[in-house]
DNA sequence: TTTTGAGTTGTTCGA
DNA sequence: GTCGAACAACTCAAA
């Protein structure tokens, strides 16, 4: 686990105490391995029942499955769910078996699902366990100390299950209306916010699911928006079957020919990538907001992956391993699944030409630039006219901003377009195998 | 088995 | 300023 999502673990597994202990029950935490401890505490408190959602990934089955016997051996029964997912990876297969690599079939084979079993209603009481030894919260050693970066964390997320359902009320309330189009707004508040609860099990996809089915029934203009809505929970859980299928996701190129892609080793530049000084407002914009807050809007995530993998041509593996150490919603499916498909090896990537402009997303997407003055401060004194591309200001335009290019903001790292037509060449090498 | 139609999110260029 | 085509085949899923 990455570092901000492990600051992320302690926020929400402190939740969890506060909630279970409000019912009666309490969190007894232990470190190790699964399928010595379980059954340990299974048997120290004299349980009859143990109950878990799966994990349907490689390393995790057969854990599982080795905690299920141990179980059994001492007379306990099991339960597991599947409700980290909408669909078992398992029920969702071509006719010759194999797992789906194109998002519009699989979303079409989901839907055809119909209705999703309900969630069951949270338990009122529990009854306390007996009094077992275990770790706190803080002995876990999950959050940093020196230096504590965790500040601006601190500052934007509230963890448990209680913020995830306010989150989504609030969302559909004002956010699902107009949800297709706002969605692309970065400097906007129009997306759901929900990936940092789902990724830690706070709120279940088939609770958002049933929820936004439910507010779409009941506004029929809702549903187009619903749809858009939706279909990201969709490509969470087509990420999740993916790695189902490929467990070394994160690691290997979907698609073989790319083992031959002429990667650069360029630190200077993944480290300019890293802190959000490139040169190009948007990108840094979205560096920055990662490094504060631990997510970056979707459509700049898409720009600052083309702008690592096309424009600096270098390694998606390295952008994937940044992602997954500063993102507090970091998944083993999504991350590395949309890595991949922003370079163009992934399943159903985009095609290799498709290389961003960051001049045009920003006009395009942040046209009154208010996500790039909130994260790019020291831009913030530009007009719109020139906030995305400081470097064609005159010098009397940059000196009344506030700004010396190359000084209090850098000069870009690389010039768009030959970026873009290197980038074109070095694909050339990995095309039709 | 073969065929067919389709496939998240763009950019650039020239008419 | 607007619009359509080119960019490059390839692989997937289902008929």
């Amino acid at each position: 686990m990455g570092g901000a999502a492990r600051w992320r673990l302690a926020q929400s597994l402190r939740a969890l105490e506060t909630r279970l202990s409000a019912i009666g029950a309490s969190l007894l935490l232990r470190k190790g391995q699964a399928a010595r401890i379980i059954p340990e505490v299974a048997r120290e408190s004299g349980a009859s029942d143990v109950f878990w959602n799966e994990i349907a990934q490689a390393p995790h089955q057969a854990i599982e499955h080795d905690i299920a016997n141990a179980l059994r051996e001492l007379g306990v029964d099991v339960h597991s769910f599947d409700g980290d997912l909408l669909a078992a990876p398992a029920t969702i297969r071509t006719k010759d078996g194999r797992g789906l690599r194109v998002f519009t079939p699989f979303w079409r084979r989901i839907q055809a699902m119909g209705a999703l079993p309900y969630p069951l209603p949270a338990p009122r009481r529990l009854h306390p366990g007996p009094n077992l030894s275990g770790e706190t919260v803080e002995s876990l050693k999950l959050e940093p100390a020196r230096p504590d970066w965790a500040g601006g964390l601190r500052e934007t997320w509230t963890a448990g299950e209680s913020a995830a359902q306010k989150r989504l009320q609030h969302f559909l309330k004002s956010g699902l209306a107009g949800y297709a189009g706002e969605r692309d707004r970065p400097g906007r508040d129009g997306t759901s916010n929900l990936s940092p609860h789902l990724r830690f099990g706070e709120i279940s996809p088939r609770q958002v699911w049933h929820a936004a089915q439910f507010a779409a029934a009941e506004r029929r203009a809702l549903a187009g928006d619903a749809d858009k809505f939706l279909s990201e929970l969709g490509w969470r859980e087509f990420c999740r079957h993916l790695l189902f299928d490929v467990p070394d996701l994160a690691t290997r190129n979907l698609q073989p020919s790319f083992e031959a892609f002429p990667w650069r080793e360029d630190e200077a530049a993944l480290r300019a990538w890293q802190r959000g000084r490139t040169g190009y407002p948007i990108v840094d914009a979205g560096m920055r907001q990662l490094w504060h807050t631990g997510v970056m809007h979707n459509r700049v995530r898409m720009v600052v992956a083309s702008f690592l993998v096309k424009h600096l041509l270098i390694d998606w593996r390295q952008g994937e391993q940044w992602f997954w150490d500063t993102l507090v919603d970091a998944d083993a499916g999504s991350n590395p699944a949309n890595w991949q498909w922003v370079a163009g090896c992934g399943a159903d990537a985009a095609p290799y030409f498709r290389v961003f402009n960051p001049v045009l997303q920003g006009e395009k997407f942040d046209p009154d630039g208010t996500y790039v003055r909130r994260w790019v401060p020291e831009l913030a004194q530009l007009p719109n006219r020139l906030i995305h591309h400081p470097w064609e200001a005159a010098p009397l335009e940059l000196a009344s901003a506030g700004i010396t290019l190359g000084k209090t903001y850098p000069q870009p790292i690389i010039d768009h377009r030959k970026g873009r037509e290197r980038a074109l060449k070095a694909y050339e090498k990995v095309r039709a195998g």
